[in-house]
DNA sequence: ATAATTGCAAACACTTTGCACCTGT
DNA sequence: ACAGGTGCAAAGTGTTTGCAATTAT
């Protein structure tokens, strides 16, 4: 099983600026599309979702649904946060995108299995508010 | 303002007869639509989907995104539950939701607001797991 | 009678797939 | 040279919209 290799494309080169770039919040393959287009690069949308779920995959990115259901967000990960045992806050003004990767996570995760039986996966497990940097 | 009538339709009947026997989970409009046409009701999609956003915009339905983000789910709701003001958690196994209706929810945000100078917005929050009567 | 509801076809938004071509190594 | 990446067109979901026809009141 020898690993795939991987080019480095000028395409995936700046998919992954923008994506750090935006690493505080999430982002659309439109995002990512729109901007590649407005710095002179021709890369179709395919290219990016390809890459995009490649990342996925590769769990260097973490795919959440789009609140209104039409679609998917993206983030890219920072390495040393596993996002599988933290859930994730999101800012519906500003899109910034918080890691609950905090001792308050053991309580969630306790009240729901002790007082609803409940046990708790944070992969796709979102809530969402208004973060300090949005209130009026 | 007078207020607008509504008419005691056969598609809205059974729309709402689904909807009730399924209240302790999420349907889809699929979901719906499969019920009706199974029950020989021919009943157009496009119908299912303004029912629902009616229904969704009187509030006497919560609509989420779906898990993967690909459509909406929607769970009639129960005439006492204000589901602004809690969470909500759903079984990735059965569909089950339960409405984190409890004195927890004052603690999560207390501590978003607090620990994460966060404001919670309960609407399209939604958290997954395995309920009591899933798991193994 | 008339206002609300519906079906149908079309459009829309987002994402994936197949295939031929191109590019990084 | 060749595996890996890309563009394009097409197809696949899920949802909404305009309009004419139908139905509940």
């Amino acid at each position: 099983m020898a690993e795939k290799q991987n080019y480095n494309t000028n395409a995936r080169k700046y998919i992954l600026k923008y994506l750090k770039a935006n690493s505080d919040t999430t982002v659309t393959a439109a995002d990512i599309s729109d901007y590649l287009s407005k710095n002179g690069l021709n890369v179709n949308i395919t290219t990016v979702y390809r890459y995009l779920n490649k990342l996925t995959a590769e769990q260097c990115v973490v795919k959440f649904p789009s609140k209104n259901g039409s679609g998917s967000i993206y983030q890219l990960k920072q390495s040393d946060k596993a996002c599988h045992e933290h859930i994730h806050v999101k800012c519906i003004k500003c899109g910034r995108l918080i890691h609950l990767d905090c001792g308050f996570m053991t309580e969630i995760e306790n009240h729901l299995s002790k007082d609803h039986n409940f046990t708790l996966s944070c992969d796709g497990s979102i809530l969402y508010g208004i973060c300090n940097l949005c209130k009026d």
